[in-house]
DNA sequence: TTTTATATCCTGTATAGACAAGTTGTCAAC
DNA sequence: GTTGACAACTTGTCTATACAGGATATAAAA
């Protein structure tokens, strides 16, 4: 871990923890680079992360002051698992795996997105649970290669964990899709939908580093339990 | 607009324009550096841009690689507003501006955010409409201060030109929130809801640089016609 | 042939310094 | 009291340099 990786996150500990409020100033730069014992740039790329995160905001001759976001709208954008989620919300979700199983077929929003159609894959199908009630199905694809196989207690926790420290593969970034529509029987009846059967899907194809895609997901939402929240920074460039 | 902006701005020109295509290696930064006749942190700055837009993937020891996350998916995340994604799409959305007047009073939804529930605003109910169906009803409320009217053909075009342009006021960031709901009966009745009345919902506070909120919205899309596209980085740094 | 160095690209990180430009308080001049 | 110049802060941008570490091709050694 680098030095502006620890800083952001020692930064960002400290505002979690209080001890830098919402409406406060960070300590300046200059400051930051007494305190750190590091040049500002590597201040500065710290709080970049922070910014990026919508933690503080960076004002020009001011300075860095702390943002309250975070304390009503947990971010679910970003690449983050079901499970982190899980812990970091304190939700006490239960998965149930319902599948387990090699494959060879691919859904077809896949298929349209340039994906090999009879791309071989480990294909897992979890219910997850909240209070008794079913709330979300998901259809996960784990491309082989790069997995060959998900043990069964990893499907239960953690993949990411799994994919990030056993096989240690470098989880970069998403794509991702959301749209309501009308479920197929199956997940009606899984998760207890009624009246137009209308489910919200979640469709991503996520990548490692070395821009390997290595998992399709269709996440499956009861639209009265779903919700998606985000932070979002004006765009400088414009793309045509 | 600052060096490294221009040099995104016309690398993102080039990548669109098939310059350089999904799978290439953009030049290295050290050619870069040659060809726009900056410093190597300049370059860094720009291709870290791109990165953050998804628009190119860099790897350490290889190079930046174009991605093509852009061709399927086009990004409705961020703040972008209607206007804009309709000029980028070719839409040809039409717009009718259904109410523009001062209010005093903001929904439940920001209240419970800490937004004052006596908030003097302009109050702005649009209709949007793509081939003649309706699409989308946009409820704006623009603070006052800082913003004190709106005229009528701003409000049936671009807001964010007027507020960034005429008002030289500086967009920055935004919390949105995607929910599904049962309609009220007027939502229901403008975009000819049928069956469950079931109605995507868009939420979010807008704010400009200075942490100054701005801007309240609500969206309702029909649930058939609603897409949300997002690309994500996976975080570095953990919140707890 | 296979393996092992090695040179040489590449990006990632960190440092130090300089100047521009926005913000704010002070203090003198009016 | 009000205004305006100024100093002292802040962040934004840019430059130049250095070294670490990943990726890759080539050449030497086994």
């Amino acid at each position: 871990m680098s030095k502006q990786d620890m800083i952001a996150q020692d930064l960002a500990e400290k505002i979690h923890h209080g001890l830098y409020c919402p409406g406060d100033y960070l300590p300046s730069e200059h400051q930051l680079t007494d305190l750190y014992g590091t040049s500002r740039e590597t201040i500065r790329s710290a709080l970049s992360q922070l910014n990026d995160l919508g933690l503080i905001q960076k004002i020009k001759g001011k300075g860095s002051i702390v943002l309250d976001y975070q304390k009503f709208t947990f971010p679910v954008s970003g690449i983050t698992s079901f499970q982190e989620l899980n812990q970091k919300l304190g939700m006490h979700a239960v998965t149930t795996v319902l599948k387990n199983e090699p494959c060879t077929s691919i859904p077809q929003y896949f298929v349209n997105r340039g994906v090999d159609a009879d791309q071989p894959s480990i294909y897992i199908e979890r219910l997850r649970m909240i209070d008794h009630e079913p709330v979300v199905i998901d259809r996960d694809f784990l491309l082989t290669p790069p997995i060959d196989e998900i043990p069964q207690k990893v499907a239960e926790n953690s993949l990411y964990d799994y994919i990030e420290g056993e096989l240690g593969l470098d989880i970069s970034y998403a794509s991702k899709e959301i749209t309501v529509e009308k479920a197929d029987d199956e997940v009606a009846a899984q998760l207890k939908l009624t009246g137009d059967q209308l489910v919200v899907v979640v469709r991503s194809l996520s990548f490692l580093n070395d821009t390997t895609l290595f998992q399709l997901t269709e996440s499956y939402h009861r639209p009265d339990k779903f919700k998606f929240s985000d932070f979002a920074r004006r765009q400088k460039i414009k793309l045509k």
